[in-house]
DNA sequence: CTTGATGCAAAAATTTTGCAATTAA
DNA sequence: TTAATTGCAAAATTTTTGCATCAAG
């Protein structure tokens, strides 16, 4: 894995989704901020299991964050991906950056970079109709040797 | 689960196949023929549980399709899907229907219909330029409610 | 015969759940 | 005060592996 830079954004969001939060009854907890923290600081899908071991320090067990991204998807805090290996990965979903977008992950090294393409529109369109489906969607991901990993 | 028909290619892909097998000096079992006759017979992916139950009169045991699929992918014979939910899809290549093609999945009854439409070339390429990255591909997968899943 | 494949059972890995104790609101 | 949340441990799933036996080539 490459390292990358997770520059913070402009303006926190973690006051808007701790909002969000209350909102719903729900509570403002130390896992839950460090969560919301990390997922914040790294713009990337991450898995359950990575979470858990960048907040080693403050001791999250894994079971509230399995509890805890449920959650946060069940909001719409939060979007759960699927790449090649059937490991979900989570990512912070923020005004800046829009819900839908996808990804571009390096087949070697991991590394992940967000695509602004996406899906033409009225193809999809097309597809919905010849079909009869309604309220249709994708998901769409792109796998390839990254840069630094063609020189190996 | 919706019923679909399964209608039978016109020439069965089988024997190419076994025959493929035996060139890399692997045998062809019972239950190596059960299972690509059931993928072959159902056109569409499925998880190792679905095959594991349809193959419950031959008595498949589970590890078994576990070893077969791997073994499978790794010879190119069948492709693994991701869909919506971490399960890993299994269908088998043929040369009817090219290796590489996409899914409109209803999210309610799990009807699957296989789609012509692929991602633009020209803009897949754009995007592995601008990146730099080489030997790019996608998966992409369609959600939407069925018609028929749309009256209830 | 020889080598690869199978079934079975055990192990490993992943995810979920029950519950008593804790803590935010 | 009270309702949500947590950690821990146990349970439930899912996937892999070891090994003796079996069978295809």
């Amino acid at each position: 894995m490459k390292t990358c830079h997770h520059p913070r954004p402009e303006v926190s969001e973690l006051p808007e989704l701790t909002r969000r939060l209350r909102e719903q009854s729900r509570k403002i907890t130390g896992p839950r901020q460090a969560i919301l923290d990390l997922l914040q600081a790294h713009p990337h899908p991450m898995t359950n299991k990575e979470i858990h071991a960048a907040l080693a320090g403050e001791g999250c067990d894994l079971a509230t964050i399995y509890r805890s991204m449920h959650l946060l998807v069940r909001m719409g805090m939060v979007k759960r991906y699927y790449f090649a290996d059937r490991v979900a990965r989570f990512e912070l979903v923020t005004q800046n950056r829009s819900g839908h977008h996808h990804h571009l992950v390096c087949t070697q090294c991991a590394e992940v970079v967000e695509i602004e393409e996406c899906f033409p529109t009225e193809l999809e369109k097309k597809i919905a109709e010849r079909n009869g489906f309604k309220n249709i969607t994708h998901s769409l991901e792109f796998f390839g040797l990254c840069p630094a990993c063609q020189t190996d």
